[in-house]
RNA sequence: GGAGGUGUAGCUCAGUCGGUUAGAGCGCCGCCCUGUCAAGGCGGAGGCCGCGGGUCCGAGCCCCGUCAUCUCCGCCA
């Protein structure tokens, strides 16, 4: 206390109330606002807790005239000690809209900390109308703001409770490295040179995957980190290249175990911290089932607008081209677009060109009259009262509505009709912003057919163990196998994955030679894990839920940009930092590198 | 790699059918003002209309190219 500085804040600017009405008080922050009336001036100062008026009034207090003077240098974003009494502000003056309305600092004396220069922008006001590339070359400005210092505050507060949490349950928070080694394929990967043997290269982690589960086969059982992850891929809305996931692996668990623990973790992070609606226990889908519901493996649930398959009712119809689809094994499935049949032509050609965009061939539809009967539209005349009564049925379409058909290949068919659902469920608002709704997505396949080199690429994650017995399919229907994987989806977006790991070294040697790896580079790549594994590796399993996506969700972002202190924009590049950069000429010497440059000059900078 | 949107004052934007001196609000600067809280009043400064080419008597506006940025597809778990 005997070494506190005379600038030094007693109190906190929103902590102010009219019970310190009388006290003597010193307060820092920044100057949110100055109005200057000529004789009073008022400044509402702005800390991390909130706002309070200063009243700068030489005729009616102990002003001092230096902060008198003082004041009338102030401008907005200055940063300021300010020292005086707490009073009632006067009868009919009380801000209602101000926690601290009630009562003003009559300022005995006015520090300036730090003047401000004029601002690039002005950060008293929303930041939706700024330009984002500013927003970002001047981050510290614009975290200067309430709503994104509340932003900061909740990711914060989510992590504390993770960790909070974890611990409770034993699991030890470890590191893992940065500058490591790539697994092959998925993602592409962020090198990094290593000077003491040019030619070679650390791999920043896509995930710390391969060390948690050495930390299994350590004995540690209980591991988590908040894990920054690394990917070189174009970016996205809710994408960035480098980003922080909650990892985390159990030894001796089933997935029953890690369904339950993260389920329980994250409604009590989503609970604590928002007003949010999250339905409970979380939805369980197989693969299989999503697909063929929604046609998507991230399936939005807050509405429903489930998708037919029309197979069973068209297995006979007249209809050439739906009977064609169906007799060469592709897939005819509908989906309802309530009131649809309001649309105007040109809006129902539209939904066709989207089609076509999104893959189809085209949509077929019909609409049903106030009768229920599907009188209009394309299809109509080509298929059966009986046939269009039983799909109106199944769709449990109603007048009114329009019901769209594509016919294509299972894959095409799921993907269209994803869209399409996605598209009108956004069109017709049936999905509440207050909801999260959950669900968990199981049993991947193992395999899946590479379109372009014809062998077999993994679905999910080649360390995951197949479900009992389905390693006997590997040689005679290895698209059937199905894993014990686990996918966390909210709202259609894909929140965590994870499986139960392979800890047998002969089953990851058969899963990995069956996706084309030969036994050296099996060795080359893989060698350190499998002879853990013949080590004594316990059967483990795990999940990594994205941290950025968790705080997207409490703050109603859909940027992921607006949860992360320091983003990097489109390109992966940092408009705050000017990086990347370039390099000394030593530096690029020392590591054994040549560059060469772009043959149509140059690009920023 | 592909598609679309955007680019005009420090910020957010308007700018008609191609027409002479490019506007508004906020911010900034100056003056006035004793109760405001998005303070108010008066005055002022501030523009490579992203950049390059073209069409035209004339281009912020039309055409071509290019750069940046945002969103989507591809890619990415």
């Amino acid at each position: 206390m005997g070494n506190k500085k005379d600038w030094q804040r007693t109190v906190e600017c929103g902590a102010l109330r009219s019970a310190q009405v009388g006290e003597t008080v010193t307060v820092n922050g920044w100057a949110n606002s100055v109005r200057d009336h000529g004789g009073v001036t008022f400044i509402d100062l702005r800390d991390r807790t909130g706002l309070v008026q200063i009243v700068v009034d030489p005729t009616r207090n102990a002003t001092s005239e230096e902060a008198h003077l003082a004041a009338q240098t102030v401008r907005s974003e200055f940063c300021l000690s300010i020292r005086g009494t707490v009073s009632a502000r006067v009868p009919g003056a009380e801000n209602p809209n101000l926690a601290t309305g009630e009562i003003e600092i009559k300022a005995a004396r006015i520090e300036i900390l730090n003047p401000c220069r004029t601002l690039p922008f002005q950060i008293d006001q929303d930041q939706a109308g700024t330009n984002e590339e500013l927003r970002l070359k001047y981050r510290y400005l614009d975290l200067r703001r309430p709503s994104m210092y509340e932003k900061l505050r909740l990711r914060h507060e989510a992590v504390r409770l993770i960790r909070a949490a974890l611990y409770e349950q034993g699991f030890l928070e470890i590191e893992t490295p940065i500058l490591t080694k790539g697994t092959p394929e998925g993602a592409r990967e962020y090198l990094v040179p290593y000077r003491l043997q040019p030619g070679l290269f650390y791999v920043l982690p896509q995930a710390p995957q391969q060390f948690k589960q050495l930390l299994m086969v350590s004995g540690v059982e209980r591991y988590f980190q908040i894990a920054k992850c690394f990917r070189d891929e174009a970016q996205r809305a809710d994408r960035q290249p480098e980003f922080t996931q909650l990892d985390l692996e159990m030894s001796f668990a089933t997935q029953e175990d890690i369904l339950n623990l993260v389920e329980a973790l994250m409604v009590q992070v989503i609970e604590a911290l928002s007003e949010k609606q999250i339905p409970q226990p979380f939805v369980r889908l197989t693969y299989d089932e999503a697909m063929a519901r929604y046609g998507s493996d991230k399936p939005d649930l807050r509405f429903g607008l489930e998708l037919v398959d029309c197979a069973h009712i068209l297995q006979n119809t007249g209809f050439a081209v739906f009977q064609n689809i169906l007799s060469s094994g592709g897939q005819v499935k509908a989906i309802r677009y309530p009131g649809g049949a309001k649309l105007a032509r040109s809006q129902m050609d539209e939904l066709v060109t989207l089609s076509k965009e999104f893959g189809a061939k085209g949509l077929a539809y019909f609409l049903v009259d106030d009768e229920g009967n599907a009188s209009r539209g394309p299809v109509a005349k080509f298929l059966s009262n009986e046939e269009k009564a039983a799909i109106v049925a199944a769709a449990s379409a109603e007048p009114g509505d329009l019901v769209g058909f594509i016919a294509d290949t299972p894959a095409t068919t799921a993907k269209v009709l994803d869209r399409l659902r996605r598209l009108i469920g956004e069109r017709l608002g049936l999905a509440d912003r207050n909801t999260l709704a959950c669900c968990w997505i199981t049993d991947f396949p193992v395999f899946e057919k590479d379109e372009e080199t014809g062998g077999w690429t993994y679905a999910h994650n080649p360390f995951s163990m197949p479900n009992e017995g389905h390693m006997a399919l590997i040689d005679t229907d290895p698209e059937a196998m199905r894993a014990q994987t686990y996918d966390l989806v909210c709202n259609g977006v894909e929140w965590a994955s994870g499986s139960v790991r392979i800890h047998k070294p002969d089953i990851q040697t058969a899963i990995l030679r069956k996706l084309g790896l030969d036994d050296a580079q099996i060795e080359a790549r893989f060698g350190h894990m499998l002879q853990a594994f013949e080590h004594g590796a316990p059967p483990h399993a795990g999940i990594a839920p994205g941290l950025d996506r968790l705080v997207m969700f409490l703050t109603d972002d859909e940027n992921i940009r607006e949860v992360i202190a320091f983003p990097k924009m489109g390109g992966g590049f940092d408009p705050l930092m000017n990086a990347p950069s370039p390099i000394e000429a030593y530096q690029l010497a020392e590591l054994g590198l040549q560059i060469t440059p772009k043959p149509d000059g140059e690009k920023k900078v």
